[in-house]
DNA sequence: CGAGCGATTGAACCAGGTCAAACGGGGTGG
DNA sequence: CCACCCCGTTTGACCTGGTTCAATCGCTCG
């Protein structure tokens, strides 16, 4: 649909050095695949990984600025399945071949950030969850308009460890408070673009 | 109390070589501080960060092999306070200060994999959480004797999104099932070494 | 001995899970 | 064009696992 967009076979074959789109619930790559590090330049990533039981289950998000698949490097495939939660954007990492401490040292401490932010967004009351995760789903420029589309109830659900009724719960009283507003015209795909107030968002 | 641990302050204004011993609790160093990354040999390290609303929460841990601090190399100062869940043991990272790739490579991946079980520490039922706990905290070698000094019940609420007091009915639960089963000869500080049966623990 | 603190246990409550029914919108086939 | 189906979402009613509050215990240290 989106003639940006490409599977994951050719791109991570050319690691070409443009960047690359993919839709709200495209595929990025998957467990097990073979292919290089990217860097998300736009939009949000959610990793799974294989459990013990086989069944793939949330295992991490990576966000604007933050890398993926790193392992290839060490393992030669990728660990995790990534898919694209928001419309997001790649570029392939490192930009060129030669040792990027820097870029490195500055990962590790995003990844660690990111941990942090995933534990929170599991932990508290379910209202908060959700607004946590609605906030990190906002485009990070704080120029731009706050909306957003939000990813399947069935996503933010196993983010924030939480069941789908329950997420669709919250998502009606933040429209109830109008901290939430469904926008018309919504797209071909299922996405539902949402303003979002920020002020109402934390006061929730 | 332990001839070979000290404080803060001097290890990580020396950055020696030698490995440094910590004993349950004790505090590795402290959000804000200056110091130097470390590499954990033995043992298990628990991060806290401190929330928007100042408060210090958990974060996440860190286990044998992790490296604990990486961020001073970019940001100057501890981002987390770093606290002994169990007796463990810390070696200045890296040993020498050639740019090390793969061990940055590594402990990337090892940070991914760690913010992974994290996430499962706090999904699922009150049972499997404590059992995934003390499973992480037993000792690697599988040779070694599957005993633990069991961290105190409000570390171990944290880590888990429990309270204390699901905590100590789930271990109550365990010692009636012989899954878990406490020691005499305690020591003096407040640790509780206990003999762990594996098995019966994957079954609870 | 008594103070203090963590751990344990019990009882009541409630946030969120579970189950089930209904809704809505997009796609397909007649 | 309409009828129908599919699937994600919404909403309601009920249930339960975990929290909360509180009382008690046990150990350590003054």
């Amino acid at each position: 649909m989106n003639p940006i967009a490409v599977t994951h076979e050719p791109l991570a074959a050319t690691a070409t050095s443009a960047p690359l789109c993919f839709e709200r619930g495209q595929r990025i790559h998957e467990a097990g695949a073979m292919g290089f590090p990217w860097r998300v330049s736009r939009g949000v990533v959610r990793f799974d990984t294989a459990a013990v039981d086989g069944e793939l289950s949330f295992a991490g998000l990576a966000m604007e600025g933050d890398l993926v698949g790193t392992e290839v490097l060490m393992f030669g495939h990728f660990a995790h399945r990534a898919t694209a939660l928001t419309p997001c954007q790649l570029e392939p990492w490192p930009g060129r071949l030669d040792q990027d401490r820097a870029g490195l040292l500055q990962a590790l401490a995003r990844a660690e950030q990111r941990a942090a932010d995933i534990v929170a967004l599991r932990s508290g009351q379910a209202m908060a969850r959700v607004c946590r995760l609605i906030e990190l789903l906002l485009p990070r420029s704080a120029t731009a308009p706050q909306r957003t589309d939000l990813p399947p109830l069935r996503d933010m659900a196993e983010i924030t460890a939480l069941t789908g009724e329950t997420v669709s719960r919250m998502l009606s009283g933040l429209r109830r408070i109008g901290a939430l507003e469904p926008e018309r015209e919504r797209r071909g795909n299922g996405s539902k673009t949402c303003r979002v107030s920020r002020e109402l968002l934390v006061a929730a």
